[in-house]
RNA sequence: GGGUCGGUGCCCGAGCGGCCAAUGGGAUCUGGCUGUAAACCAGACGGCUUUGCCUACGGGGGUUCAAAUCCCUCCCGGCCCA
C-alpha cells in the first residue's frame, strides 16, 4: 500500500495489521472485501485531488473487491470541516442531488462502471430518528471532538464552533455501519471521521474498517490543497487542452509532488523519474510534459493526450494560432473597445480599456493600445498569452 | 435574558465627518523575465457617454455645505455570562 499515510507509526501498523487479516479472511471465505469512499457533492466537479482515492478504489476494484462510492448528500448538508480551520458552508439538499448525480459519472472516469456502487447516503440517513441520532451520539465524548486539532484552534481564536458540526463524524461514521464496510479509504484529515465509523461499526457488532489515508493534494498554485473553490483544480472531465494547459503552468516542485499520487506509475518508476529530474537528467518541463500526457490520457485517452500535446506545443511554444478559434460575428465598423466585450474578452467596457492599456491586445498580430481603434474587417484578436478569437462580419 | 463586539469591494481586513471608489494582504488579470513554468519585478483590479459623472461600505430614516465614518431605527451575526 504505497502512498498511504498517518499520523503515527503506531496506527499505521495496526491498520496494516487489520487489513492483512482482512484481505487473509477475505481469501479464505471467498468474500471480496466492501471497500468506499465517500465525497459531499460541495462542488459540481471532481478533480485530481479525488483521484487519489478513487485509483486507489480501482486498485481494489481489479482486485475483484466490492467497491462502492457514497455521495455524501446528507453530510453536505452539515458541511465537512475536517480540511479547515473555520465553518463551511451547507448545502440544501436540493443542491446535493443536483451535483450527487454528475459526480456519480465522473467517478468512471476511473471506476469500472459495471462493478461500482454509487449511492447517497441521504438514502439511508435521512430516515433516522431522532432516537437513532441520540444513540449514535452515546458513542462519542465532547471531549474526542475538542480534542482535534481544527475544533481547539477555534475555541481558543473564540470561533464559533455550530453544534451540528459534531454530527458530521457520526453521520459519515454511520455510513460505515449501514454499508458493514471493511475498508474505507480518504484524505487524511479523515481519519478521524473514518475511525468514528469504526468505532460505531464496534458497537453496532460488526468488526471495525480498516482506515486507509493518503496524502492531500496541493492545487496547481502549489500551496493550497485542491477545491473547486479555490480555483486551484484540474477537473477529470475537463478538456484535453484545459488539462494539459493546467498542468504545465504548475510548479516543477508541484509537479515532484504531484507524481507519485495522481500517476497510474509504478512506485519505482516514479523514484526513477523524480531523481532523473533532481539530477538534471530530465528537464522539468519535458518532465511535465510528459506527467501532463500521462494525466490527459487517463481521463481522454491517448490520441487526445496527443493532440492536447501538439495544440500546447504549437500555441505555447511556436507562438502559432490554435484550430479551435472561437469566432464570432459582428457588424462592422465597430470600435475595438465593444468588440472586445462581444467577444467575451473583457466583462466591461472598463475591462476592454485596462487590457488595451496594458498592452494585451494584438489584433492580427500587430499590438494595439489605442482604446479608440476601430475593427473594419475580419480580424484575429489575441488577448493575453494564450486567448485567441476570430472576428467576422454578419 | 444580561453584557459586549461586529456587519466594508471576489475573500480577509484597515478606515471611524471632507484629502474615500475607500490603505494593506490574498485571489485574479496584464506586462517584464522564463522552460506557456514557478519564484521575482512592475501595473491593473465597480461602472459609464471617462479632465467628469453614476453606483457602492447590512436595510431604512435623519443631522451636516459634506457621512463608510455622527444620531435614530430595523435586520443579521460573533464572543462571554445566565
Amino acid at each position: 500500500m504505497h502512498g498511504s499515510e498517518f499520523g503515527d507509526d503506531q496506527l499505521k501498523r495496526a491498520m496494516g495489521e487489520r487489513l492483512r487479516k482482512r484481505l487473509e479472511q477475505a481469501a479464505e471465505k471467498q468474500r471480496p472485501l466492501r471497500v468506499y469512499t465517500g465525497y459531499d457533492p460541495s462542488a459540481p466537479d471532481l478533480h485530481l485531488g479525488h483521484s487519489i482515492t478513487l485509483r486507489k478504489l480501482r486498485q481494489f476494484q481489479d482486485l475483484g473487491h466490492d467497491v462502492t462510492v457514497v455521495v455524501g448528500t446528507m453530510t453536505a448538508t452539515i458541511g465537512d470541516t475536517s480540511d479547515r480551520a473555520s465553518g463551511r458552508p451547507r448545502k440544501t439538499p436540493t443542491e446535493t442531488t443536483a451535483a450527487a448525480q454528475s459526480y456519480g459519472e465522473q467517478c468512471f472516469t476511473i471506476l469500472d462502471r459495471e462493478k461500482t456502487h454509487v449511492v447517497a447516503n441521504g438514502d439511508w440517513l435521512s430516515g433516522l430518528t431522532l432516537t437513532d441520532a441520540l444513540e449514535l451520539a452515546s458513542n462519542f465524548t465532547v471531549q474526542q471532538f475538542l480534542a482535534r486539532d481544527n475544533y481547539r484552534l477555534r475555541i481558543d481564536r473564540s470561533e464559533p464552533i455550530g453544534l451540528h458540526e459534531f454530527f458530521y463524524a457520526l453521520l459519515q461514521g454511520f455510513d460505515a455501519v449501514h454499508l458493514e464496510a471493511d475498508v474505507q479509504l480518504g484524505a487524511t484529515e479523515q481519519l478521524f471521521n473514518i475511525l468514528a465509523g469504526a468505532k460505531l461499526q464496534e458497537a453496532f457488532g460488526q468488526p471495525p474498517c480498516v482506515a486507509l489515508t493518503f496524502p492531500i493534494l496541493v492545487g496547481t498554485n502549489g500551496v493550497e490543497r485542491m477545491s473547486k473553490s479555490r480555483g486551484n483544480y484540474v477537473g477529470l472531465t475537463e478538456a484535453p487542452n484545459e488539462q494539459f494547459g493546467k498542468i504545465m503552468s504548475v510548479s516543477d516542485e508541484t509537479m515532484i509532488q504531484w507524481l507519485g499520487l495522481v500517476t497510474n506509475w509504478p512506485h519505482d518508476d516514479v523514484v526513477a523519474f523524480r531523481y532523473q529530474v533532481e539530477r538534471g537528467e530530465l528537464h522539468p518541463m519535458v518532465a511535465k510534459k510528459q506527467l501532463a500526457h500521462h494525466l490527459v490520457s487517463l481521463y481522454h485517452g491517448v490520441r487526445a493526450a496527443d493532440e492536447a500535446q501538439a495544440a500546447f506545443e504549437n500555441t505555447h511554444q511556436r507562438g502559432l494560432v490554435p484550430d479551435d478559434v472561437v469566432q464570432t460575428s459582428i457588424t462592422f465598423p465597430l470600435g475595438l473597445v465593444d468588440a472586445l466585450v462581444a467577444i467575451g474578452a473583457a466583462n466591461s467596457k472598463s475591462a476592454a480599456r485596462r487590457l488595451l492599456s496594458g498592452g494585451a491586445v494584438m489584433v492580427n498580430d500587430v499590438k494595439v493600445d489605442a482604446d479608440d481603434a476601430v475593427i473594419n474587417s475580419p480580424s484575429l484578436i489575441k488577448v493575453g498569452p494564450r486567448r485567441f478569437f476570430r472576428i467576422v462580419g454578419s
